[in-house]
DNA sequence: TTAGTACCTACAGCGACTGTAGCTTCAAGG
DNA sequence: CCTTGAAGCTACAGTCGCTGTAGGTACTAA
């Protein structure tokens, strides 16, 4: 009673969708738990943590096939955590420059929304902007 | 001479693939161009133009469903710009809140590496973090 | 003429789900 | 015991914005 658990309460402890649960099992990231007499899936509370370590990890970002790489690595224990360490460091640095490309972004949003005060198309900075790249490169402004 | 471009010459121009811009024509973003005798595409400087607009309000980060209905704002040039300066606040207000989620990612993501000194997969506070959200949400450390 | 590049169509695949159709099974109330 | 409604099942299509591939045709320069 403790121990089992149906998809629909993996789904909600997962924070996920109950299709994802059956995507991750699809995909081989969830082992395929057992079945009632009616064919409906029993998971067990190993089913639940590594469902919510997947779902933590996506939540960090991570794709699944870094998740996959980790989860293997988990799997023996004795293992260094070098790599595991590793691959948590080389997400960093993406979500670093993710950051990066989107403030930059926000920037020449930001310019080009606050420049534009006409009130027909035909004037309208923003679409000027948009037309030409080499208006946001190299234009103090005006 | 000025005013034909091959479909390679369109790509060079808006930094993308070839395929791309024949996407683009496939999902109605960019109007079919005229054929030469031996069945390949001609384009005109309208074509590059609307292209370069595509590619840059890409680069920025607009969803093709967005630069679509730019464009038909931007094809009636009395039309008031007032909408499409509300898609461009829109967008930056996604921009904004992805950049805020990056950055609690970041740290949540820094903290747990540096918190990360075992050499046994056993001992990880990588693995022991992903495992539980918990251990993120509320510890101050140890 | 020939070689090499660029072009053509049509379609499959990516990542990570999400939604749908058309069923079956289960739990609770009467 | 029966019914009703929620939850589960499978299988597959769709999302977004391309990208890659196969197998062919057209163009260009030496």
């Amino acid at each position: 009673m403790s121990g089992n658990f149906s998809i629909g309460e993996m789904a909600k402890t997962g924070n996920c969708k109950v299709q994802t649960v059956r995507y991750y099992e699809q995909i081989g990231l969830l082992p395929a738990p057992a079945r009632s007499a009616g064919n409906q899936r029993i998971y067990t509370r190993a089913h639940r943590d590594r469902l919510r370590f997947i779902r933590h990890a996506r939540e960090m970002g991570f794709p699944l096939e870094r998740i996959r790489e980790i989860l293997a690595l988990g799997d023996d224990p004795s293992h260094s955590c070098e790599e595991v360490d590793q691959i948590a460091r080389e997400h960093l640095r993406d979500v670093e420059s993710r950051i990066e490309r989107l403030q930059s972004l926000r920037a020449e949003l930001e310019r080009m929304i606050s420049e534009c005060t006409a009130n027909r198309v035909a004037e309208c900075r923003v679409i000027e902007v948009l037309s030409n790249h080499e208006l946001c490169l190299h234009d103090e402004h005006e």
